[in-house]
DNA sequence: GTCTATAGCGGGATAGAC
DNA sequence: GTCTATCCCGCTATAGAC
């Protein structure tokens, strides 16, 4: 459905309404103002999308697939140790969340809204990225850097690092980078990076 | 403003509105549908509240009070140390989101849709509650329990305990003060929790 | 304190010309 | 692919009777 009606002019009209529904909320953001953010009049809109709430899937499925993306990226390029990787996840996660400030955010806010047949059709992917938390974790614990459940361990980590979009001052002193490092020194007090990735600040 | 009106009635009032905003959101919300759940008509609403974004007021203060008194009553009833006292103000903090899932968990998720004035009225008693927690997380760090900085450490906790609230399961099988405790164990794997308080499970 | 009735507005979406 | 024009609906809030 989505996936043959990938014209440029979609993904560009698609990452518009990412940065209007991340500073208004999907509920409070208008097809009116959608429309004025593209430059075009509000019935055009109906020309790309069939309603509002295919702009959000539009914009969940391209914030959940760039965030797997890069993920899967982050993992291939760090150091293979557990304590490596986990670092690598963590700012993977936060860059996406916090410095193109979109479509992630709106994946993992507005995901309530989507109706029944989106999120059937787009759960497979968020369960993938979760997978791939999941997957990170569990190596962390398998190494001892971590303790406890992996079920609740991963989603401590996410909550804390999704709850970040709340406070984080992009004009501020932190980079991305250094929150997915006090983070995992946080929960991972013993360890040492490994050289060759400068995660010491 | 609030404090001269607090009617028995409409206490009871605000308490069925936090529960259909945590339900449907603020936004969607509806003056009837809150009507209806009251057993009321619309028009007879606006007798109780001025305006919608008063009920949502009532509802954020409500919910900030009843958190900040809970836990201060929970770490006076605990033991002294740090370890207890940031066990007691997890499971506190967690009872009110997952327990009652009302009104704190408004005053969380929808402090956005508040206007400018009600903002002002009531950010300081949030920061009273951030407070009480950047407290417990000095004490924390101060007897070596946690490491990493203080702004950093408390806002990643509490991200981790405000997000339960986007997976928790009422009817499964862990309670508010098992995750309290996973969470302490997690960032302070190394502190074994007093006995007379049953932190272990 | 609650009701009925309704004003007044702004929302999503459509039709057909260009 | 975009425009203008507009339908229709549901929303918040008000007025005045009871």
């Amino acid at each position: 459905m989505n996936v043959v009606n990938e014209s440029p002019r979609r993904k560009e009209l698609t990452r518009l309404a990412a940065q209007l529904f991340v500073q208004e909320g999907f509920d409070r953001t208008t097809v009116r103002m959608l429309a004025q953010e593209m430059g075009i009049k509000s019935g055009s809109l109906f020309h790309h999308f069939r309603d509002k709430q295919e702009i959000l899937a539009a914009v969940i499925e391209e914030g959940t697939q760039n965030a797997l993306m890069l993920a899967r990226q982050a993992l291939d390029e760090c150091g293979g140790s557990a304590s490596e990787r986990l670092h690598a996840m963590a700012r993977a996660h936060l860059e996406t969340l916090l410095t193109d400030r979109n479509a992630h955010v709106v994946a993992l806010y507005e995901w309530r809204r989507l109706d029944a047949a989106a999120r059937d059709h787009l759960s497979h992917l968020r369960d993938a990225y979760e997978e791939l938390w999941e997957q990170v974790i569990d190596e962390a614990l398998e190494a001892g850097l971590v303790h406890g459940d992996r079920f609740l361990v991963s989603r401590f980590v996410m909550g804390a690092l999704n709850w970040t979009v709340r406070w984080y001052d992009p004009e501020g002193p932190r980079k991305p980078e250094d929150l997915a490092h006090e983070l995992v020194a946080m929960i991972a007090p013993s360890t040492h990076s490994q050289p060759g990735q400068s995660t010491k600040v």
